[in-house]
DNA sequence: ATACCGACCTGTCAGC
DNA sequence: TGCTGACAGGTCGGTA
């Protein structure tokens, strides 16, 4: 489900309606694939603490924490200091809502943290390739922020790799936060065949890429992001931005330049939507 | 070091 | 109606 604009609408909203919170209990379900620690340190981490901040790294949901009272705060580890970061990733299906605790819980809820002022937290996902975790220190994911990266240290990053451009993207390691639809969407608007090896790609090209990187990041962050199936962000609304995609799941539809067949291939095991015409 | 590819999961939809 | 296979917003880890 979720790239950089749905993890920064959804955080937006979170931001607004969690933060300033205490976080009662914490109710983790028996399937532990989501969790990187175990259900107890998770939960150990989370109760009594205060959501001081919610912001976004990459696809990564973190929650800023602290404990209010560090001098009677709980019990032993790295979190009796009171601080520490959740962090939540969505993967392709992953939701977090906020609701009254009469909502009937969903199918696939993995987590419910039960809040001071008594609405919940819920983190749903299907799939169960969501992430949470918890981290004393600082968190980083590795890789830059598109939109905060400057024009010269984002062409750096392609210089020398022979892996296609849209691999080269969607790595989170490079650039963090651009998945399958806005790596799609920026190479039409910068007219760059996915399949090229980002090494071949001119320092022109990049340039155009980086540009066009961050006009569709902006564009889907204004409209909420893209609801294809059943992303919704934290209040439970849909995004618009799908309905701006010229080339993603239009595969064998006119290209809105051209007028060519859109075609869709499969590079490094991702489906890659582009317009042979328009995109060399 | 780098790059590909299957694995991890459930749900949905098209085709037969 | 129901079965099968393809496909889905993402990342890992093993292998070449």
């Amino acid at each position: 489900m979720p790239e950089l604009p749905e993890v920064e609408t959804i955080v937006t909203g979170l931001q607004r309606r969690v933060a300033g919170e205490t976080i009662d209990s914490v109710w983790i379900g028996s399937r532990r694939q989501p969790l990187k620690s175990s259900p107890r340190v998770i939960a150990r981490a989370l109760e009594g603490k205060r959501i001081v901040r919610v912001h976004r790294a990459g696809k990564h949901i973190v929650f800023d924490l602290e404990a209010p009272d560090a001098v009677g705060g709980k019990r032993s580890g790295n979190y009796r200091r009171g601080w520490g970061h959740w962090v939540v990733h969505l993967g392709m299906t992953g939701r977090m809502v906020v609701t009254e605790p009469s909502v009937d819980v969903a199918k696939h809820t993995h987590l419910i943290a039960r809040l001071a002022s008594g609405r919940e937290l819920r983190f749903i996902d299907p799939r169960m390739f969501g992430r949470i975790s918890v981290h004393s220190a600082g968190f980083d994911p590795g890789g830059v922020e598109p939109l905060e990266v400057s024009e010269d240290r984002f062409i750096e990053l392609f210089r020398g790799r022979k892996t296609p451009i849209k691999s080269a993207l969607l790595n989170q390691k490079l650039l963090r936060g651009v998945g399958n639809i806005y790596a799609d969407e920026s190479l039409f608007r910068a007219r760059i065949c996915p399949r090229r090896r980002a090494a071949a790609v001119s320092r022109a090209e990049l340039a155009n890429l980086y540009h066009s990187v961050r006009e569709v990041l902006r564009e889907a962050i204004a409209l909420g992001g893209s609801s294809i199936s059943d992303y919704v962000d934290s209040d439970g609304d849909e995004g618009f931005f799908q309905l701006r995609h010229r080339v993603y799941g239009r595969e064998s539809e006119p290209c809105t330049v051209c007028g060519s067949t859109i075609r869709r291939l499969v590079i490094g095991g991702r489906s890659s939507h582009y317009c042979p015409k328009c995109q060399k």
